[in-house]
Formats: C-alpha cells, structure tokens, sequence
DNA sequence: GTGCTTCCTG
DNA sequence: CAGGAAGCAC
C-alpha cells in the first residue's frame, strides 16, 4: 500500500471534531502501537496456551509486532513492561498469569490433568473468539492486524508529508484501515491488490496458528522435561528465532518441518492426525483442530466474498445475481441518491461506460453514476450537508425518484448526451460557433436515439430548433424537470428560452458567464454573485457551487501565474518589473484559453494589470525564497483579492448566459 | 454552527 | 470541475 493511503486515511481519523468528524467511523483512541481488536484475540488465543510454559509471548506475534519488544524483554513487571503493554494490549490483564515466572505454582499446585483441561477449554474459547472476530465483516479494523500496516503506524513520522499544510498532530487509530475501507477511489485493481493483501494475511495468520499449536503439542510432549528443569528459554528477539533457531534445540524439532507444510495446504491438522502426530493429544485438542480447520475455511471464504463486495461492487451485483438474493440498492438508497444529485449541475460528464448504448443491466440504468462513484458517497455527502430535499423536484431532470426505470433511462441519456456533447469541456476543439453553424453530427446522433421520451420532451424536442447550445441551456431541454404538467410544454412553446423564470440549476451559460466574471473579480462574495445571476434560483447549493467555480478559477489562475513566474525566474529575469502581461504573451494565452476559450470577449485591460502584478509578487516571493514558507501565497492572495474591479452591468441581464453562448 | 477559503485528489 | 478535508473568522 502506497504511503498517501494510509496517511489520508489516518487524516479522516483526526479531524478535530469539524464537520465531517462526526461521522467517523470507528476511530480507536488506544495508539498505534496496539494491534487490532484481531490481533488481541490472536494473541489471547496464543498467548494462553503458553500458560505454565515459560514460553516468550513474542514468538506468537509476526516479527514486524514483535519488534516492539525490548530484546531484554521480561515477563511482568520490568523495563519491557511498557512495551509488552503497548504490543499485547489485551493480554495485559492476563499477562501475569501467563507470564509469570512462578507459572510453575500452577503446576505445582494443581494436578496436571485438571491444568491441561483448563487450557484446552481456554484455547477452545480463544478459538471461538478468533473465529468470531474473522467472521466479521471487512470492517476497517478487521484487518488492521495487518503487521505492516501496524508497523507502518509506528513509523508515522516517515509517512510522506505532501500536504503543505499545519503539521498535523499524529493521526492514530485507523492504521491501515484504508487497505480494506471502501474508499471513493477503489478500483478493481486496488481491490484485488487488498484481497491479495488480506490472503495474504490470512495465510500468515494460519501460519501462525500452526506454528503455535504444534508449539503447543510439543509443549505438550517436553513439558515434563521443562517443568522439571525449569530452565527459563532464551528469549529471542524475533519468532523466527524461537521458531527457527531456538526449535533446534527444542526435542520436537524433527516433527515440525512436515507439519507446517501440511498446515499450509488445508490447516494440515488433519494430514498431521493422520500420520499420527496429534496421536498423544485429547481428544478435546483434535475436536479443536478440526473444528478450526472448518470455520477458517469457512471464514476464508466469507472475508474473499465480502472483501469482493466491498472493493467490486460489480462483481458483488453479478454474485447477487446469481444466488437471486436482494437487489443491490433498496429503494430508499435509490431515493437518496435521486435526491442528491439534485445538488449536482448538469455539467457532469459521464463516464464512458454509462453512455446510454453501454447502459446494459438494469442497475446501470437506474444508477448511471454509481461507477463512478460509490452510492454511499453521495448520500453521506449530502445528508451530512442537510441540503437534501426529497420533496422538491428539481429542474434538470435529476429527480427520478417518481419515475419509472425506463424513464431513468431516457432522463439519464439525455443527460448524459447532453454532457457528453458540452462545449465547457476542457478538451472540447470546437468552438461556439462550430457548434451554432449546424448541428454537430454526434449530438443529432444522440437526439435520435432517443426515442422512447414522453410526448412533452418529444414535443420539446421538436421545438428545440437548432440544438444551439442555448437551447441546450433551456430548461425547455429538461422538460420532466418541474413537475410534468402539461402545460409547460405549452409555456414553453411561447417562450422556448425560458429567460425569465429562475433556474434551480447551473448551467453551461452560467459557467462561461463566470468565467468572464472573473476577468473582472477574482473574489466575489455569494452577495455579489446573486446580484449577478439573477436568473438562478438560490439555494446553499448554487451558491457553494458558484463560489467553488470561482475558487477553482483562482487555483488555475494562481497556478498559471505561478509558473510563468518560476519561468521568467529561470530565464534570467532580474527585474519584477520587468514582467507585463500582455495579450501576447504565453501566460495571457493560457488564461484567456481557460476562461474565455472562444476567444469571443475582449478581456480588459484591468484584468493584464492585475495578473502583471499577480505574476512580478509571485516572482518576487520565489525570488525571495518566500516559497519556503508554507503559506508564503497567502500575502498575494491578500493583494490580488483587493483587486477586484466593478462586473459591467451587461452581465446582470437576464438571458445573458444563454447570449454568452451564441457569441 | 456557518460561510468562505485553500489544498488535495480524482 | 467537483468533492472532501481542513483552517479560519464571525
């Protein structure tokens, strides 16, 4: 797992009780030392079957956990006391026990059946309880046992420190909680990279059982030998010693090589009972180890179809398919999202894969979006905001809750032709006017698979005349949009642009009209704004939106100015002042080509100055050294965002965005 | 709390 | 360009 994963998985686990920290998942308090939950029981399990045994605890953790203990590690109190308490967090209260160099009173003092009897009924519930804890399911701590992953949070102040941010404090917790979190980025690839992770996993995990109960079953054979000598072993650094080195030592030595192969295959328990090595343990301890070869099949099998499911949604749904068991959403889930995307401006482009010809399954139909991302994303992002209206229908086209699938279909197509053809798309070539001067083929195309609309959006269509972008714009497009009365159409026929009632939506006139605006200011306020688009019906959404457009435009802008400064300074530049914008300059042409690709307005003149003096601050700071400081762009920020110069009334007219666009 | 902003990512 | 996280100011 790459580094940036597990450190942005550890920020979503520090917030500071801001916003979204309210919905945190289960963020452990107990440091990044501790193993999981996973860990623990694994290492109870272990742990206790070293009861009496004077047997180091460490060897029954990887070497990356182990690696926490002190090399003069001592059962009890002790200077490894603390490390033992960091790396075996819930062996702490049975420790002493377990550790307890006098273990041998218990020997001493209790027939040596009844103390074998305890044990296997401890390591049967300890097997009980690591079983349960598999069987959950991939929930970001149920393979946080992950020892990389653990030693990877200890390691914390190495992560990759890219944000340019406060320092943070710490994170602690998740650890490698992402590997398995449904993270809005997972892809197939990064799914089956976790699964192999976690197989991975699993298989040490299993290695680790082996190791332990033949440890055991030889503990079993040589315990008389070890209690009457008392002789305290070693205690190694590494499993691997103990298990490795010190074993040649051990009088069981010479069984354990086939039985570990045997394991591996199938928790070879049951090859190794066969030849006859379990032949000197009860009868409990073969229950125990059949019983645990079944559930951990079991379990392997349920972690590989939940870890498919959550990385592979997909699959997931062909796997549902199959065993005819319930339909991927339920119904509220689709309302939610219905209702979320009522937030979203019809400028998405969808994916390639949802185009409407590569609509094949059901699902894919009523969810075009949910490749691209996860249900769970847009209702947890939405209802955490409040801005969900379910009762609202929004005006282009993205409420389907009360419409039929086949409908989705036809609202979604148009949608999606319609993105897919905007002329706001960063590597759209053709221009305004291409598009006004005819219909391009693609969009005739699309409006003629369309077909099966209802008769209001065919009798729109029908008056939509030339798909000029304006009449892309129209809510006319989107008729389903208000509430499917039947006289809207009619209105519409009137009036086909609609300029004079309010659009609940932004919409590609907008955009460009925003565009232009930040010729003239780089930092509207939302009151401001409304003053501007007078044809948009506000909401917190249209306003986050349009001030998040006018933020992106500054980042560009910022970045732009930026390199063009870090340029000159690397040709040689030596006088800020030196440093004109001008129309012909490569910096001009970057920006004019983002926020006015048509090249259809005249940028004015105001706009050079400031990004004159934007670019000689921005090569004055690098020049400086200033970009040493994290936040050495906030004073030029300051300066530019006094710059702002009056928006020409022109833009206040109703209908400008839809003129904005025949231009 | 909310709004606005930057930063980061996809 | 959108979404989200986080910081900051009110």
């Amino acid at each position: 797992m790459d580094g940036r994963t597990g450190f942005e998985q550890d920020r979503d686990c520090a917030t500071s009780g801001h916003g979204q920290g309210l919905k945190l998942e289960p963020c452990f308090q107990n440091d990044s030392l501790l193993p999981s939950p996973n860990a623990s029981l694994i290492s109870q399990l272990l742990s206790h079957t070293m009861v009496g045994r004077n047997l180091d605890p460490t060897i029954l953790f990887p070497s990356s956990q182990a690696v926490a203990l002190p090399h003069d590690y001592k059962c009890g109190a002790g200077p490894g006391e603390e490390a033992q308490a960091l790396a075996f967090p819930r062996t702490r209260a049975p420790a002493p026990v377990a550790c307890a160099r006098d273990g041998d009173q218990l020997s001493n003092q209790h027939p040596r059946e009844q103390l074998c009897d305890q044990h296997l009924r401890a390591k049967r519930a300890r097997v009980e309880s690591i079983i349960q804890g598999m069987s959950l399911p991939p929930t970001p701590q149920a393979f946080d046992t992950n020892p990389e992953a653990a030693f990877r949070h200890e390691r914390g102040g190495e992560m990759p420190q890219k944000s340019k941010r406060k320092p943070r404090v710490p994170q602690q917790g998740m650890g490698a909680a992402g590997q398995v979190a449904p993270t809005g980025g997972s892809s197939p690839a990064k799914g089956c990279r976790q699964l192999k992770e976690q197989l991975c996993f699993i298989e040490q995990q299993l290695r680790w059982l082996q190791e332990k109960f033949y440890q055991v079953c030889d503990s079993e054979d040589t315990a008389q030998t070890q209690e009457d000598s008392e002789k305290v072993q070693p205690l190694p650094g590494k499993p691997e010693d103990s298990l490795n080195k010190d074993s040649a030592t051990t009088t069981s030595n010479s069984h354990k090589a086939p039985c570990r192969r045997s394991v591996l295959e199938v928790c070879g328990l049951e090859e190794a009972e066969d030849r006859g090595d379990m032949g000197g343990l009860p009868l409990a301890v073969r229950v125990l180890s059949q019983a645990l070869k079944h559930e951990l099949a079991v379990v392997t099998s349920q972690v590989v179809d939940s870890v498919l499911k959550t990385v592979w949604p997909k699959a997931d749904s062909h796997i549902q398919k199959e065993q005819h068991s319930l339909p991927m959403l339920e119904p509220d889930a689709r309302r939610e999202y219905s209702a979320g995307g009522k937030c979203r401006k019809p400028l998405a482009k969808p994916s390639p894969t949802n185009a409407p010809g590569s609509l094949g399954s059901p699902q894919a139909e009523v969810l075009p979006a949910a490749s691209g991302k996860s249900l769970g994303a847009y209702a947890g992002s939405f209802s955490s905001k409040g801005v969900r209206k379910s009762t609202r229908v929004p005006s282009m086209g993205y409420s389907l809750g009360s419409a039929t699938p086949v409908q989705h279909s036809q609202l979604l197509s148009q949608l999606l032709g319609y993105g897919q053809h905007s002329l706001w798309g960063s590597d759209s070539h053709e221009s305004p006017s291409a598009l006004e001067r005819g219909c391009p083929e693609p969009l005739n195309l699309h409006w003629g698979t369309v077909k099966l609309r209802s008769s209001i959006v065919r009798q729109q269509q029908h008056h939509a005349l030339p798909l000029s972008p304006a009449n892309m714009e129209s809510p006319a497009l989107l008729p389903a949009g208000r509430d499917g009365h039947s006289e809207l159409p009619a209105a519409k026929d009137r009036a086909p642009f609609a300029l004079t009632h309010m659009q609940e939506a932004l919409t590609p006139g907008h955009l460009k009209k925003a565009k232009l605006m930040f010729f003239f200011t780089r930092y509207p306020s939302s009151t401001l704004l409304k003053t501007y688009f007078l044809d948009v019906q506000f909401s917190r959404c249209i306003t986050s939106q349009l001030i998040k457009w006018f933020s992106n435009f500054r980042e560009f802008y910022y970045i732009q100015v930026e390199k063009f400064a870090r340029q000159a300074l690397l040709e040689g530049v030596v006088d800020a002042c030196t440093l004109q914008v001008s129309r012909d300059s490569e910096l001009f042409r970057a920006l004019n080509m983002h926020y006015n690709k048509g090249n259809d307005f005249e940028v004015p003149g105001r706009f050079l100055e400031v990004a004159s003096l934007t670019l000689q601050e921005f090569f004055s700071a690098v020049r400086a050294g200033k970009d040493a400081d994290p936040s050495w762009k906030k004073p030029i920020y300051k300066i530019i965002s006094k710059l702002d110069s009056d928006i020409p009334e022109g833009f206040k007219a109703a209908g400008c965005s839809q003129e904005l666009l025949h231009s």
